[in-house]
DNA sequence: GCAAAGAACGAAAACGTTTAAGGTACTGTG
DNA sequence: CACAGTACCTTAAACGTTTTCGTTCTTTGC
């Protein structure tokens, strides 16, 4: 590999001036400057980033925590979302991204920071419950937080509690007052927003919603969702309308009223939330909130990079991004049977 | 940070000691290693890899090529899940993975892995027409790709032959005769495969397909696939059971069959190919065929570090992964109305 | 008792950068 | 002409490792 040495060998120059001329430093001729970028570059020469960051510290590196609890790593669709609208940010921005790995033992999360020299960390997705994840939010490594809050880094979340409200409102607006929320589990910082959200607009809206019609279920897996509607179903006054933690768990929703001879919309309407790839695809189209996941990510990258380059201006502050809400057929005017007789 | 220099001061021995002790060299005391990896621990020494990187031109760390055409990136759910399986099984044995970026047009990526001393590289997804990802195949570094062929490097591939003769195998079992394939973008090295072998089964089972059968449509996006499966319905002999590229699109296809007014399984029967998602959430369930994604990456990852640690005695190779035909009521026993009628 | 071998450790160079400090030659100023 | 100022370049140290080659001391074999 061609070195700094072998260009200045070449010019008839120092390595230092070599150094300072590919980094444009105001010390050096204009002409040895030339001279020295257009023999770096017949010479196919790029710097080592290894030599670069032991002298500087700096290792143009970002990495990304990346683990979640249920174990389904990059199949995530949402979170894989987010870290390639990160990825694409940071990389445009000339850093690289890297994995905080979590099979190595050796190290811990902040170790492997350190080792790596990371020059920031994105936690994208994990459990935060773990004291290793912990440590790694309470350490002075420059970080950001996507969907979570910690006193000490920026966040960057999607707007639970708006896009729950809208959701609701309109499932309210189409005539629905008996409505269900099966939610994620209540651990998770989302839930309570989402949850919290929907407490609020119902109340708003002067609904009175049972303690029947609140369900946990899981985050993804359709099969827990699938079980609790059947249940939802059974009740003496069921909801008109579902609320599932996420699209795929409304799919398993959806599969548990088709099962039971009911039609979606027509006689139960369903909603899902993260608007994925199967709400967009399926036919009747899913009702659901869209959570821009791509702009959370890139708004992660920007400030992440913000923070590592500009650490006196920027300070700790929380980001929310807006997402839509999506109408489809799968939920539809509730006409009051009640009310029509009348 | 602590360094090997501190650690040598503490134990009152020189750096090469510390070095030598805790790399385990055999020409170290017991008992001064014993002192050396306490005082070590006791200090929350690690390694810094940019140093060692520079000194053995080993960084631990593969890079990874992630760049669809279609610009999906990360949201592409067949490769997010092998890049799952190859992160978790690199990581298992000691070695970090980066991204090979894009955005960054400083270099290419042949540039971006020597500058970054990627030990070896992954290509799991990638335009193989573009002239740098040629570049980087021809290269001297280590590497394996997915579901490509290319003669310098190993590569870890989905049993497409195989695949497709199982699925064309059971549709005709399922009483199917005429069998429709839109398949995806012809440049594509699966492609072909899953053509040759869809062509070969059929022409084995003794089959006459017609031309207008075989439709080239666009993976993972469901309108194309939509568009040609109205076509496909429009002929005078339409076909009784269609093939699509991949579940995504057979999605797309659904959808326009029960446009049509049509039955799914009842009128006309279809078949995906990926194993997703959506064909495992969906009622009816799709026939498909499942790729075994976290296998191959895992694979890949194997083979890959077993060229960077024993060069001398690995070859290069072409390493095949089954999948599973996954039938589903989406393909129905097909009664011929012409055999009944006699 | 002595040479040879082995065990345990250290000195120093090297990897490819960056950068503080210093040096030289030129230019303009009083 | 002396001086300061500037423009340009070099020297050398440093970042944290690994590794080659010694060196010293102990053990072994005869």
């Amino acid at each position: 590999m061609v070195s700094l040495k072998d260009i200045a060998k070449v010019c008839g120059v120092s390595t230092a001036t070599v150094s300072k001329a590919l980094n444009n430093q105001k010390d050096i001729g204009e002409d040895t400057k030339v001279k020295v970028r257009d023999a770096a570059a017949k010479m196919g020469y790029f710097p080592n980033s290894a030599a670069r960051a032991l002298k500087t510290n700096r290792s143009y590196n970002l990495g990304v925590l990346f683990q979640d609890a249920a174990g389904r790593g990059l199949t995530h669709e949402y979170f894989a979302a987010v870290l390639n609208g990160f990825k694409v940010q940071a990389e445009s921005v000339g850093y690289d991204i890297s994995f905080l790995s979590s099979g190595n033992r050796q190290m811990s999360y902040y170790e492997h920071c350190r080792y790596r020299n990371f020059d920031g960390v994105a936690v994208v997705c994990a459990d935060f419950r773990d004291s290793e994840v912990q440590e790694l939010l309470n350490s002075d490594i420059p970080m950001v937080t996507i969907d979570y809050l910690h006193q000490n880094c920026t966040s960057v979340s999607s707007d639970n509690v708006k896009g729950m409200q809208e959701l609701v409102t309109y499932i309210y607006q189409k005539g629905h007052r008996k409505i269900a929320y099966i939610h994620g589990e209540l651990f998770s910082y989302v839930t309570k927003e989402r949850l919290t959200s929907f407490y609020r607009t119902t109340d708003s809206l002067g609904l009175e919603i049972p303690e029947s019609f609140i369900r946990e279920a899981k985050y993804l897996v359709a099969k827990p969702s699938a079980q609790i509607t059947r249940e939802l179903l059974r009740l003496k006054d069921s909801p008109t309308c579902i609320i599932y933690p996420d699209d795929s768990s409304a799919i398993g929703g959806r599969n548990a009223i088709v099962e039971a001879g009911l039609r979606i919309g027509g006689d139960v309407s369903i909603a899902g939330y993260d608007g994925n790839l199967i709400s967009r695809l399926l036919h009747p189209k899913l009702t659901t909130v869209s959570q821009n996941a791509d702009k959370i990510g890139k708004e992660a990258a920007r400030h992440l990079v913000k923070a590592i380059e500009k650490p006196k201006t920027t300070l700790v502050q929380r980001v929310v991004i807006e997402g839509n809400l999506i109408p489809g057929q799968s939920v539809e005017d509730f006409l009051d049977v009640e009310a029509s007789d009348t």
